[in-house]
DNA sequence: ATTGTGACGTTGC
DNA sequence: TGCAACGCCACAA
C-alpha cells in the first residue's frame, strides 16, 4: 500500500475483475463498495482506462444503475458489449440488460455466505 | 494551483 | 409518470 496504485482507478479495477461470469454489476455498486458511493462517474470514467491495465478488466459486465448498456459506445465496436454480455447468457434487448436484477453482482456481496446482512 | 471533464446517481418539476 | 438539471468526486491537461 501507500503506493501510487492505491489510485482509486486501481481499485475500481480490482472489483470490476472480481465480477462473476454471467453476472453484471453497477458503476454505484462499485463506487459504493469503495467508499467514494458519489464518485459512480470516476468508476465508469477509470473504465476509460482499462484497455490501460492489465488485466484486463470485463467492462462489458459494467453497466449503469438502470441496465443500460451506457459505455458500449466506448468499447472496440457498440455491439462487442452486447455480444460479450450475450456470450455468457445475459440477454441484452434495446442495449438493456434483461433480468438486470437477475444478474446483477454488488461486491462484498458474499456468494458462498448465505448469511447476508 | 486551477479548470474541465466524465461509461452516474439522485432529486426536482 | 417522464424528463431535466444538478451534484459530485477523482483524475488529466
Amino acid at each position: 500500500m501507500s503506493r501510487k496504485s492505491d489510485s482509486f482507478f486501481l481499485k475500481v479495477y480490482d472489483v470490476a475483475r472480481k465480477i462473476p461470469f454471467g453476472r453484471v454489476t453497477t458503476y454505484g455498486a462499485i463506487a459504493r463498495y469503495l467508499g467514494t458511493a458519489r464518485s459512480a462517474r470516476m468508476v465508469g470514467w477509470a473504465m476509460n482506462q482499462c484497455g490501460n491495465v492489465y488485466p484486463p478488466v470485463p467492462a462489458h459486465r459494467v453497466v449503469n444503475r438502470t441496465g443500460l448498456l451506457t459505455g458500449k459506445h466506448h468499447f472496440d465496436s457498440p455491439n462487442l458489449m452486447q455480444q460479450l454480455l450475450e456470450n455468457e447468457g445475459i440477454k441484452i434487448e434495446d442495449n438493456r440488460v434483461i433480468d438486470f436484477k437477475k444478474v446483477l453482482w454488488e461486491p462484498g456481496k458474499k456468494q458462498g455466505k448465505r448469511k447476508r446482512r
